[in-house]
DNA sequence: CCGTATTATCCCATAATAGTATAATTTTAA
DNA sequence: TTAAAATTATACTATTATGGGATAATACGG
């Protein structure tokens, strides 16, 4: 997932994503390190908050604005 | 998820796709009629063996041919 | 109708998840 | 340089979600 890489875009911290995703720190901290998977409508909201397609997101397209 | 649709345009049961995707009938059934939902790397499975994008798949667009 | 194919649901054991707390690491600034 | 603050990672646990087998329900063809 390019999760970490969009956060670092953001210029924002693990707990202010989780915050603006309605969960906390170490929940974003194991989906970048890849412990753990998120569901999928957590996916969604992932990639409507960076606004990227979820195949962005999930490393299937090097284009983040596929139409959506 | 645009499964079940994806699933009549190629004509084939459930049982048929499940055994492409290595698993079974019932788990088919279930992501069809959203009681279930599948992991991430299931939803890829599935993207990729019907050749869609993922985006596609979870109805966020109407392109199923995002580039890949 | 009857048999067959297809799809949906019950039950269960297992696996995965979120959350809390806390540890480890990195960054900042004095 | 080092102490404090901020950031990130991990251990533990209770709960939830999952897949699979078995079977029920439904649709479909002859």
């Amino acid at each position: 997932m390019r999760l970490k890489q969009l956060r670092k875009a953001k210029g924002i911290s693990q707990l202010n994503l989780a915050m603006h995703l309605n969960t906390n720190q170490n929940t974003m901290s194991r989906y970048e390190t890849g412990e753990r998977e998120p569901a999928i409508n957590e996916l969604i909201k992932i990639a409507d908050f960076f606004n990227v397609s979820v195949d962005y997101l999930l490393e299937r397209t090097d284009n983040p604005n596929m139409q959506k």
